[in-house]
DNA sequence: CTCCCCTGAACAAACGATTGCTCAAAGGCT
DNA sequence: AGCCTTTGAGCAATCGTTTGTTCAGGGGAG
């Protein structure tokens, strides 16, 4: 033979059709049909030539090999969201405006959980790498710090964080936690609640921060004191917040109204406060940062603040695909739709 | 020029070594170089050369772009997760083990929202059509009809089935709903009650059938009449639950314990029977299907049994990825391990 | 009639990896 | 010394697309 014969069984799995095929049964070279299927603005076909194409793909039930375009472009036109924790309703939310924006720029949305992205691993590296993807759309988890955020990801990784932001020039889009932290605690001063708590996030998170900062301005711009010993820091887990009640309970000066900077927090807060035989709303009323399914259904039914995690998952993803056509990067707030106050059955004007 | 120039900016997004740069840097060919660092069998080369490639591949942190080998070797190494929700912990237990197995076996996963899956959208024909991914997993709503299944299903595509099947000859893996609605139904036995409802699916799921057999089976073995009029099969959501439960507690002989076939739709059962003046568990039993997280925050806390939604996602993955190795598709139950009763405070022996 | 331009399409070179085959040199055997 | 085998590696085709360039033929203008 003259050279090289086929290598055994590499056929496709499934026998699709490829551009080759279509152009045979088009009558036509395969640069034609490419140009006309793709829309080529430097075709110069015929009409009739153009339709006989048109129907040759239709025919065929023809779509372009996705390996052989991202061969040929050196893109891969895939998009990864990294999520610490796949499981919550409000993941849910940032997922379906990340496949939204994605599906409008025609981009695919890998979806990877970041606890698998390790310090010192190489997921992300191997992921551009490879070519697998084009870029990233990352939240981290609470605890990942800015170096260690940093460390694991390749210098020159397309990259947007969201709902949490980095010294670093990397983009972002957050949601506006100060207004919205900011909301909640208005609702509990509006109700005549004075002595307000905050069960809050870690320090180091901006996260954290941000919601504290609303908490305070709420407190200030109605003219109450903010005391230290009604914050507690430990995080939004329901565990960390049943701890961050047990601690408030026991100081002097109890609060008559709560607010949880996580609904997940809240559940463990409504928990703890059980134990306690405090009742809610009566003894003390709970307002929770984020709304999500089960508020609904808790006992009593959780007042939340909605924020618009849909929004943050569509910008994350056209800021994104704006990097990848060549524009800087940009720092959002959403503030569109705005913190929506659901009130349900556990804030109440303060006893007594 | 005595050909095409090359494309305008057809740079890939990040500078990443191919293996022509690696063959170089080492001074030998591409093809030994691909056949070292694949480990090729066929290869016979100096240990030395070996070294030398090894080491070029270190020095410019090398991975195989993946347009290119997919493009060789007509095989996408990525498999695709299709589910109903992404939002539930029962699907992050399901996500896990899938993961876990397609790393084992060198795959990627990708996730993907069935409800992206309509009728008459070409969204499996496409995933599979571009050879973007090599097979599927595939959990269908609740609603999806066999019929509806297979038309959405192109027919040489692989895939396996997880939590439900169908008659036709596809692959699956479920859970053993037999018997874990048997162990929740039983536990409700051993406390001593006699009048067991059901809160069950829809009739045309396979699984609300399942399920619905094992509260049979377990009230057949105690000797216990079963009574229609204890069974609803309206759904899992917490609404057709809540549904349920008004309609059940407008009957004459009220039921002292309730088997829920979901734990959401348990959720919505609390939230119903409190509505009516029922307690929870001194008036009235409860016990879910499915184990999650927010079980444990409920008031009171559900008695829930906990089915192996994890090894359910590892067996799919292995077994989807055998049938892509050429294997005839198989259908498992996963039994091991076993379901586990998971006992909190929801359950007591009847009133009386 | 000649020259030129436009139309409509084909040519061919990449993109990066894999792999059956070829082939030169070295070594062993008769 | 001559022939065959083994070793160690390179050659070149191929996967399916995209796209810069070429090219033949037809028509209009001068």
């Amino acid at each position: 033979g003259p050279g090289p014969s086929l290598p055994p069984c590499l056929r496709r799995l499934a026998p699709v059709a490829t551009l080759t095929e279509i152009a045979a049964r088009a009558g036509v070279s395969v640069s034609v049909a490419s140009r006309v299927l793709n829309g080529d603005p430097v075709v110069r076909v015929r009409e009739e030539t153009r339709q006989r194409v048109l129907q040759a793909a239709k025919d065929l039930n023809y779509s372009a090999n996705y390996a052989g375009r991202a061969l040929r472009m050196a893109r891969s036109r895939a998009l990864a969201l990294i999520v610490p924790g796949v499981s919550s309703p409000l993941f849910a939310d940032l997922l379906a405006g990340a496949e939204e924006a994605a599906d409008a720029a025609d981009y695919t949305l890998l979806i990877g959980r970041s606890d698998r992205v390790t310090v010192g691993g190489d997921t992300i590296r191997r992921l551009v790498g490879e070519g697998r993807v084009d870029g990233f759309v990352l939240q981290r988890a609470d605890d990942l710090s800015d170096q260690a955020l940093e460390s694991l990801v390749a210098n020159d990784a397309r990259i947007v964080l969201v709902t949490s932001r980095t010294p670093g020039r990397r983009g972002s889009v957050i949601l506006d936690d100060v207004a919205g932290a900011r909301l909640a605690t208005e609702h509990l001063i509006s109700l005549g609640h004075t002595r307000i708590a905050l069960v809050g996030g870690i320090p180091s998170s901006d996260i954290a921060r941000r919601r504290e900062q609303g908490y305070t301005l709420a407190l200030h711009d109605a003219g109450l004191r903010r005391r230290e010993s009604l914050v507690r820091r430990l995080g939004y887990s329901p565990e960390q917040a049943a701890d961050a009640i047990d601690s408030l309970l026991d100081g002097s000066s109890r609060p008559t109204g709560i607010v949880v900077a996580n609904v997940n927090g809240a559940i463990g807060a409504l928990t703890a406060l059980r134990r306690h035989g405090v009742e809610v709303p009566g003894d003390m009323s709970l307002v929770a940062y984020h709304d999500e399914w089960v508020a609904e259904h808790t006992w009593p039914p959780l007042t939340t603040v909605k924020m618009p995690y849909y929004e943050v998952g569509v910008q994350a993803v056209r800021s994104l695909v704006a990097q990848l056509a060549g524009k800087p990067s940009e720092d959002i707030v959403v503030r569109d739709p705005p913190p929506l106050l659901v009130t349900r059955s556990s804030t109440v004007p303060p006893p007594g």
